[in-house]
RNA sequence: UCCUCGGUAGCUCAAUGGUAGAGCAAUCGGCUGUUAACCGAUUGGUUGGGGGUUCAAGUCCCUCCCGAGGAGCCA
């Protein structure tokens, strides 16, 4: 007696007329008065379910299979046959079944054997796994991240594990989450009335992170290539389908390289990824492309096999403008602004029709740590724009000379104590580097379709909802 | 945070200011291998909370809460 998962049983772990033991959750029951019932059992190991097919004189027929509703937790034992019916190969004659778990109120039961809407599936995040699109999802998002760690292991980068907790104020990347262990009820104060956070717990200040970048170039600065793959924070009060309070990040840098090897470097990298999950999980991206959009699988098929459209800030500026009456954009644009929501998506959905990169954008519109163009007045930033869900990834080469830095820190109003170890980078053995950012949740949006980013993440948070 | 649209049965949605309904799910029965099975019946409601207008409010007004789409911020 082998005991498998559904995936092993359906793709040959087993031979037919093999007995086998399965263990799952029931997804539908289907009766029939020839004395028979159809069970459709998951696993979670691989889209489909298996079949298996009990007739009613097994001894429990009446007490157990007949009160089967969705989600009771099943053990299965018997033999593997061919099909009689369409719709798979094989199912199991079933000679032994064994009610592990039953299902309190079927009638209540959040997940009934029904099509649920996306925010049903939401406000019940615990359950959703257990439905085709949730373990869909899961699969992929799983696939994804190990597509992820094999890229950059198989080309010689390390994996940094920058902290969560961070005492850095001014890493300027938006809202902080503030840590303390500080009694809010009970605050301690300086002599000016200030809250005194010297007795907070790290003797000062500290926030969950918002990107490990400035970490993770202190490692570049010594192993040359490497990434960072981890939650990131942003206490934002964006409500948007691709905005979340807590996400993954996958933020990659290279030591001796510019803005055009960086783009290079997401190019070769969303490649790899999307040609990962094409050929390991063909199951789920079947699933999605049949209900939830039809385009995501020729969408990834044409990206893997098209070479990235790159764009000069100053030319996307040029064309939006020239192309601004007939699409009729609600804000103007012009030379020097950031590209609005509208002009993204114009650029990527209307005029390339894929994902674009737009490069070199004014200083004055990007971070403090992107390198100076010669020109004086960009900066060597990119944004990779993707359709459906805007900007993707954002990148830049870093500047690695000390008086531009220092230069861009006291231009921007920042104060340079506050980077003394980022800046000592730049003091012993600098070299030009590059990295970028690509949001995790927002690449499972690009490859699936799915339009919420709350709906690729197990457990969103986003503002006023923490739940589970 | 701003704009717009929503909140009615377990779920998805109907309902001129005048008796709250349907489909699915669930339950029961029928059907000779089903595939989101099918056919019949039954059960199922404090219409998001609070306040107001009215003879009468799911429906109109005020307010709060929650959700969605868009904007801003960004990944």
């Amino acid at each position: 007696m082998k005991r498998v998962t559904v995936q092993q049983a359906l793709t040959g772990r087993v031979e037919v007329g093999e007995t086998l033991e399965i263990q799952g959750w029931l997804r539908t029951r289907r009766d029939s008065k020839a004395g028979l019932s159809f069970l459709a059992l998951h696993d979670g190991s691989c889209f489909d379910a298996i079949q298996g097919v009990v007739q009613n004189d097994l001894p429990n027929y009446e007490t157990d299979v007949m009160k089967l509703t969705s989600a009771c937790s099943l053990r299965i034992r018997g033999e593997l046959v061919e099909s009689q019916g369409k719709g798979q190969s094989v199912e199991i004659q079933v000679q032994e079944l064994e009610v592990i778990g039953w299902v309190d109120d079927p009638e209540t039961y959040p997940m009934s054997p029904k099509r649920h809407t996306m925010e049903h599936l939401r406000e019940h995040a615990h359950l959703r796994p257990r439905t085709n699109i949730g373990g869909a999802v899961t699969r992929v998002r799983h696939t994804l991240a190990q597509a992820a760690h094999r890229f950059f292991h198989e080309n010689g980068f390390y994996w940094i594990h920058t902290p969560i907790i961070t005492a850095s104020d001014a890493e300027g990347a938006g809202e902080m989450f503030r840590v303390s262990t500080l009694d809010l009820a009970n605050l301690p104060r300086t002599e000016s009335g200030e809250v005194d956070f010297s007795q907070d717990f790290f003797g000062r200040e500290a926030h969950l992170t918002v990107s490990g970048q400035l970490n993770v170039e202190c490692y570049c600065s010594a192993l040359s290539k490497v990434y960072t793959f981890g939650p990131t924070f942003r206490a934002e009060n964006s409500n948007t389908s691709r905005h979340l309070a807590e996400f993954w990040m996958i933020e990659p840098e290279i030591a001796f390289a510019d803005l055009s090897d960086n783009a290079d470097l997401a190019e070769e990298f969303l490649k790899y990824l999307f040609r990962s999950l094409l050929d390991e999980r063909p199951d789920d991206m079947a699933f999605f492309a049949k209900w939830v959009d039809k385009t995501c699988v020729d969408r990834l098929e044409t990206f893997i096999d098209a070479s990235f459209e790159r764009m000069e800030y100053t030319e996307a500026v040029r064309i939006l403008e020239k192309k601004s009456k007939k699409a009729k954009f609600e804000f103007p644009v012009s030379y020097g602004v950031d590209l609005q929501s509208e002009h993204e998506r114009y650029l990527t959905e209307k005029l390339v029709g894929r994902p674009v990169v737009v490069v070199n954008y004014p200083k004055d519109i990007k971070a403090f740590y992107m390198r100076l163009n010669d020109d004086g007045e960009t900066v060597a930033a990119m944004d990779v724009l993707a359709p459906g869900i805007g900007e993707i990834i954002g990148g830049s080469q870093r500047e690695e000379r000390l008086e531009v830095l220092d230069a861009r820190i006291a231009a921007m109003g920042l104060d340079p104590t506050d980077y003394g170890w980022y800046r000592d980078l730049r003091r012993y053995g600098t070299v030009p580097h590059s990295g970028f950012g690509l949001g995790f949740e927002r690449t499972i949006q690009y490859c699936t379709g799915i339009e919420n980013i709350r709906d690729v993440i197990p457990f969103p948070r986003t503002p006023r909802n923490a739940d589970f």
